[in-house]
DNA sequence: AGCGTTATTGGTACAGCGTACGAAATATGA
DNA sequence: TCATATTTCGTACGCTGTACCAATAACGCT
């Protein structure tokens, strides 16, 4: 019984509440978010938080009993925007699996930070509904369970790698002209090339700046679509293992 | 000229030297690395490593300008594990492709917490070596530029994308039997089920321990295998989409 | 051999972090 | 109105990266 009121978990936690407190949890984590995806993760403190929202910093440890669970907090408040309202939800498992990775890189690429902490608590409410939404797109194909799980799971592997490489990039592309660095490894990458042990890098970029040869390199596709095409290879090669039919085109 | 002495580029710049020092950046960078496998990425500080090493904490300082910078030697130093000897290095696009993925994903494993930094810092010497590798394994192929860096990015994206679950998944199957959080959650997801949101989830896992129901739903298989089954269906796929010859088996 | 130069070492200090502790303020039921 | 329990938050501790500067010591030169 007992109704896990001191619990171990945020989730079964009860927010203060017996005497009207100033703060919820809510806007605690939802100040943290903004903060995160304005100045990165890195600008996420207590401190901080509790200075956005006016609260003294020890007054946030009545919402939370760790830093770490304000940002599993946020972490599914991210899952959250990941979920597909019930009427848009596509009936063909090939469209549905589709919406769900597409909408969760959307999400993910808004707040690239989340990747570090998604993995590494408990799965939070939004984290659990985003899960049946991933089953409920499987649910059609006949396939037995572990099979749905390796699908799902390849598809959330490439989800979050695209993610993470192409943060890296969008960084590569925004070096400005007078960054150092950028200069810098450029002239280095030239003088590797001198060595002779890079014939092929140096074909590819060898003498131009890498901000003319990406864009060529990229097909001049967006970010986007070049995850929706990988995406779709990645489909492409299961269904045919797995022997599922793809949708009517 | 001036041969970048005081770069902005710790791979240009040259080691202290001219008055024989008594560290060096190897043997930095190699404590670090061996503090982050041994006890998590986080116990890596400079205080922790100047004192493995014997140094005063600020000693470090005249190796490396930053911390990020010792990150990046780390970083580089584990891309020198991924590289292929020469005489083993497969002849088939496809073998190589493989080879290149599963040695890199064997390394990571290693090294989980190198993911969040890899990618954010200009390649060093040994990132340069891993992607000439990468695009010598495609060299056969008469694939064009894009095409070529289409591929690669999707097999880099399963890879870290794989690492990073299969870290996760590892964490919840390590859960002991006293595991307060674990137990917590456990109630947690079943008092989810009960409110009949969640029938597909509850149909996997409902009433029983996870930890019984993973192995099942992993089929047997050990992490290392289903990481290369998941790749086998990329490259199928990609083969297919691109008319790439599989090796003849 | 001794000395001046300067590379190298490392001590001290500072601003920031998460958070333990305990005191002050305040809303509520009686 | 008062007692009580909830909520707020100031202070302090040990940790972090690293700026600054003084002490040490290795080398080239005379």
């Amino acid at each position: 019984m007992a109704s896990g009121e001191d619990s171990a978990l945020i989730w079964t936690r009860r927010e203060p509440g017996s005497r009207r407190p100033k703060f919820t949890r809510d806007q605690i984590a939802s100040t943290a978010l903004a903060i995160a995806d304005a100045e990165g993760f890195a600008a996420v403190s207590m401190r901080r938080i509790a200075g956005e929202v006016g609260a003294g910093t020890m007054t946030l440890y009545h919402y939370v009993r760790t830093k770490d669970e304000l940002v599993a907090l946020m972490d599914d408040a991210i899952m959250g925007e990941v979920l597909i309202p019930a009427d848009e939800f596509p009936a063909h498992w090939y469209d549905a699996l589709t919406a769900v990775a597409v909408r969760t890189w959307d999400v993910l690429m808004r707040h690239p930070w989340a990747l570090n902490s998604l993995q590494n608590a408990p799965a939070g409410p939004n984290a659990m509904r985003h899960f049946e939404q991933s089953l409920a797109a499987l649910a059609g194909t006949g396939l037995d369970a572990p099979a749905k799980f390796a699908l799902l799971s390849m598809v959330d592997d490439y989800v979050s790698g695209n993610v993470l490489r192409s943060a890296e990039v969008r960084t590569a592309n925004a070096a400005s002209d007078g960054d150092e660095v950028f200069e810098e490894a450029m002239r280095f990458a030239e003088s590797q090339y001198a060595s002779g042990d890079f014939p092929y890098t140096e074909a590819l970029f060898g003498g131009e700046d890498p901000r003319k040869v990406f864009p060529r390199l990229l097909g001049g596709r967006s970010e986007r679509d070049r995850f929706r095409h990988g995406l779709a290879v990645l489909l492409d090669g299961a269904a045919a293992r797995m022997g599922l039919a793809l949708p009517a085109r």
